[in-house]
DNA sequence: TTTACAACCTACCTATCGGTCGGTTAGAAT
DNA sequence: ATTCTAACCGACCGATAGGTAGGTTGTAAA
């Protein structure tokens, strides 16, 4: 057979990068197609339509991208620490395209979430899997932080600032105004700490 | 003449409100002109097209209505208890259905920003304004505030931290995340004063 | 009363979208 | 060598989008 697997893998590589780019409605599979390669046949026999095939890119592409890259940010020694030095890295290292073009995972929460409820279920899903993530590596160190701090508050509030912070950079097609915000966002973490 | 300002009017303040909910290349010029009982000539004659359509809105819509409302949050003898306020009437006295559209600014700032530069620049200006009402008013109560803070980039996290809740409110389809982020931004905002 | 033009109407245009369907082809199994 | 089917192809479909053009109407000014 010609080799089927190697086929859907590259749609959903270059589906994943074009639904980041554009958002998932913008984005068209005549132009998924052009990139693959590929004949509109061959992305219809590997996905039922356009919105499975949305599906699918959350689920195998994002979905462990996402949980691959938090973790290691959280689960050292000091998560306050490793959580800022993991912002700090993002507006250090990561390209200008990058940074502007957000996080996949609030993109798709800010454009899909209210119209499908298949994207709004995975999303707040992963919302939740990312915030328990983040709220039990707290709790871990919770005797080094103020007493008056609510973990699971506190990481969705790390998350939305981070989220908040991706969209702010986009109207200003630099990174300028994200180290801004993601200074402070570290400010505010290292604040959790009991001083 | 048949009142064309009128005409105009209707056209924009139903406009703001399709794109409040559906975002703008989602709004149907169709669907406008059903809800307006406008015909689509009447439309290109008051609007060049679409995308000028889309700025007038946003000029004559969103940017007041925004400034009306956060002005009077900030312009209070206590800036820090005013936004603290502020944003506890939002999820308090805020409908369910209002919140889970979102922050008309930050939705377009999502969709728009990286596709069109008339909307970049708008959104980016508005940003700016608003980053300034709220860095002004910080400043003005400075010798309250702790001194290791950056008013400007303050505000900035502010506003993220506000619009990343909108975002999250959005997938969970109801106040709660919103509440517990906005109570977290609400602690952060009180902890910038010296304790 | 006539004129002139802003204001408005409607039928139509083209482009593009997601999706379908009958047919072809590669290659493993018999 | 033949058969069978997963894998793939591409012309075509209907729906809808934004946009246009030519005609009509209301009304203030002359």
């Amino acid at each position: 057979m010609r080799d089927a697997e190697l086929t859907r893998q590259k749609i959903l590589e270059i589906s994943a990068d074009e639904i980041h780019k554009n958002g998932f409605i913008a984005t068209s599979l005549s132009c998924i197609l052009a990139r693959c390669e590929v004949s509109k046949g061959a992305l219809y026999h590997h996905f039922k339509n356009k919105m499975e095939l949305g599906y699918a890119v959350f689920e195998e592409i994002y979905t462990p991208m996402f949980l691959e890259l938090w973790q290691p940010a959280v689960e050292v020694e000091d998560p306050i620490e490793g959580l800022c030095e993991f912002f700090t890295a993002m507006y250090e290292e990561g390209s200008c395209d990058e940074i502007v073009c957000g996080c996949p995972l609030n993109n798709l929460c800010q454009e899909m979430s209210a119209i499908d409820e298949g994207f709004r279920l995975r999303i707040l899903n992963m919302q939740q899997q990312l915030n328990q993530l983040i709220s039990l590596n707290l709790q871990r160190v919770a005797s080094q932080l103020r007493d008056d701090i609510d973990v699971s508050q506190v990481a969705y509030f790390i998350v939305a600032s981070f989220h908040g912070s991706s969209s702010l950079s986009k109207s200003s097609k630099n990174k300028d105004l994200f180290e801004k915000v993601i200074k402070e966002l570290c400010s505010y973490i290292r604040h959790l700490r009991i001083s």
